[in-house]
DNA sequence: TGTACATCAGTGAACGCGCGTTCACTGATGTAC
DNA sequence: TGTACATCAGTGAACGCGCGTTCACTGATGTAC
């Protein structure tokens, strides 16, 4: 369970990081109105917000996504996971900052796990040709390396997400598109 | 004109980087052995020490690139600025992480120019057909997308960046080449 | 040739600041008997 | 029912540390006359 200052302090370091002001603990303190004391009670020190905060912003991204799957057509399955994945960022600028910025915390069984559904769908359609042959390693870093590559640099402000929603899709569905 | 003073603390920095330790001015002094002063009298800040580096690496990883227009072929010359941007990646991990981290240090026109080249040669193939319609604002971050994801992945430790090559090379490729 | 001065590279102790963290404490709420 | 104690949420002053930067200073090298 998480208690109402628990939560206080989650949401003021997400609006921190929105804001672009360092996730500090006296900056914590001020937006959220919880003490420095209470949240090394709660946490047990700075890097104990910044765990919860990456593995609920993790979750919620790949929540954000799986859907598309149910879209039927390969095309407009890989185009819609770049899309949504876009969209999200968009939508959780800070949220997503957390998963860019963060060393790697939360462990790779539980990324794995929840991004499995999304595996499958690419293995099955490897396996019947609906898909270029690519190892699945590749998934997260070189098929949709177009919209991460497009999101970092829309977090650092210079990149118009909206706008490049469309040459996104593009791009994804062409690293996987079967060759002509 | 550059200095002996003025290499060690920017080879330094380097050093540091690529050593995995923060380039402080304290870690610069005891790196390079010129005293804190000497810096500040020849770089201004710290930050006037990153913005010579920024500079200097991103002109390098330009030139690793541009070589790879002469290949010919369309497809072999996609392929081959995929892979020589990784190449220079692995073999200048410090410079790279320079042009990563760096909050848009060095002016954009000057970046601008210096891809020129790059942005001239998709220019015609695009207006030849050899190539798929794309803007080309999209270059960068989505059609070379893959090969950033990778590069950063592999900077934070978590990605062979060897063992990707071809699987970057295919995707950028795949996401340029006209559709079937 | 000597002399006075300006310029520039270089030194390293010292400063101020903001950070994450610690700690002694308060007060409310169980729980045992 | 009262009493003693344990537990837990919460407070906020204080601490230590490392950082970037400043500054008064030294010494070498022109340059003018």
């Amino acid at each position: 369970m998480r208690s109402d200052r628990q939560q206080a302090v989650l949401d003021a370091a997400l609006a921190l990081v929105e804001a672009g002001q360092p996730v500090t603990i006296s900056n914590l303190t001020a937006r959220s109105g919880v003490s420095n004391g209470s949240i090394y009670h709660h946490f047990g020190s700075r890097a104990g917000v910044f765990e919860v905060l990456y593995g609920d912003s993790f979750a919620r991204c790949v929540a954000a996504m799986t859907p598309a799957l149910a879209a039927g057509d390969t095309e407009k399955v890989v185009r819609d996971l770049a899309v949504r994945y876009l969209d999200w960022v968009a939508g959780n600028p800070g949220r997503a900052r957390f998963l860019y910025d963060a060393p790697l915390t939360a462990d790779p069984a539980a990324k794995a796990a929840a991004f499995a559904p999304i595996a499958r769908w690419f293995t099955e359609r490897v396996a019947d040709g609906s898909v270029r042959e690519f190892p699945l390693w590749a998934l997260d870093p070189v098929v949709m390396g177009p919209a991460h590559e497009c999101a970092r640099r829309y977090l650092l402000g210079v990149l118009d997400l909206a706008g490049a929603r469309d040459a996104v899709a593009d791009a994804v569905w062409g690293t996987v598109a079967p060759l002509g």
